[in-house]
Formats: structure tokens, C-alpha cells, sequence
DNA sequence: CGCTTTTGACCAGCGC
DNA sequence: GCGCTGGTCAAAAGCG
């Protein structure tokens, strides 16, 4: 498979999907955002990676990363995590899943807070991060932690 | 009424 | 140790 993930697709706000029900497409890419980036995927994957079709991205697993210096050593718990960026004025996108906000903090080098949202569905351990752009308000980072146990809605 | 959101408190890891 | 930071909990408030 070939995904141009730093391909910067250049649409205006009115591109954005109809809500609700929305699929990802082109319209977004996506890309890790510490220095301890796992390989990035190509938010044109994430239909098939949802469904569990795909596990790899140019020859690397979607998921955490090897451990890092923060890791210094320890277990961590491998869990698969996904991050993209979209152009936005709204930071809540409906996906089709249910979300419960549970946490909201302000990081530091950033006068934007981020929104930590879980899948509000019987024990589906998926979990969702949502803060604005740095130094680009326009956009709206997203990352998504886990994979559902579930069908969406 | 049954959920969600809000918000500060709490906790654990890491650097000093 | 202590304090900072990022992530989570939970009690209360809010809303359909």
C-alpha cells in the first residue's frame, strides 16, 4: 500500500462531511506529534484499521512505539494508538462513536486545554484525546487509543 | 431519571 | 525526598 502521509491535503472548511456518520477520508492526515513518533498512518487507513484489516504501516505495527526514554526500561502496555490532524473549527467530530469526556487539562506550551474522551460503550477500552493545534488554531489534533471491541452507533 | 459534563483533587513517573 | 507534568477519578451540576 502507498499513503502519502505528509501530503497535506489543502481543502477548505467547507469540505468537512455531513454529520452525523461521517467516514474518514483524505480530507484529514494524520501524524504523530512527540519526538517518540511511531510511524505515521495514513487517516485513509483508518476505516481498514478500525475493522482490524490492517496492523502495519510501511512495515511497522500501529501501536506505541518501542519503549522510549520515558519508558527507562519498564513493561509497557502495547496499545495501539492513532493520531491525525484536521482542519477544523470544531473539535468535537462526530465519528460514530459515543464518547464520554472524562478529563480536561491545560498542557504546557499551549494556551489550549485537551479534552480526554472514552467510547462510552459496555467495557470497550477506546479512548480519544482532543486538543487545537499548537500554534495553529485552525486545526484540531486528534488521537484515538485502542480498538473497539464494538460496531460503531 | 439516566445519562453526560464540569472541575478540582488525586496519582504516578520523571528530573533534579 | 520535592515539585512539575500528564493522565484519571469522582462528586456535583447540568440537560434532554
Amino acid at each position: 500500500m502507498s499513503y502519502n502521509s505528509n501530503q497535506h491535503l489543502d481543502k477548505s472548511e467547507n469540505d468537512l462531511p455531513e454529520q452525523p456518520g461521517f467516514e474518514f477520508t483524505d480530507w484529514m492526515f494524520d501524524r504523530w506529534l512527540d519526538e517518540n513518533s511511531p510511524p505515521l498512518v495514513d487517516s485513509a487507513m483508518y476505516p481498514a484499521y478500525q475493522s482490524g484489516e490492517i496492523e502495519e504501516f510501511d512495515g511497522s505495527t500501529i501501536q506505541q512505539g518501542e519503549p522510549s526514554s520515558r519508558d527507562n526500561g519498564r513493561e509497557r502496555e502495547v496499545r495501539e494508538r492513532f493520531a491525525f490532524k484536521t482542519k477544523s473549527e470544531v473539535e468535537v467530530l462526530d465519528d460514530g462513536f459515543k464518547w464520554r469526556k472524562y478529563g480536561k487539562k491545560m498542557v504546557k506550551n499551549s494556551p489550549n486545554p485537551r479534552n480526554y474522551y472514552k467510547c462510552s460503550v459496555e467495557g470497550c477500552p477506546v479512548k480519544k484525546r482532543v486538543e487545537r493545534d499548537r500554534e495553529d488554531p485552525k486545526y484540531v489534533i486528534t488521537t484515538y487509543e485502542g480498538v473497539h471491541t464494538h460496531e460503531s452507533s
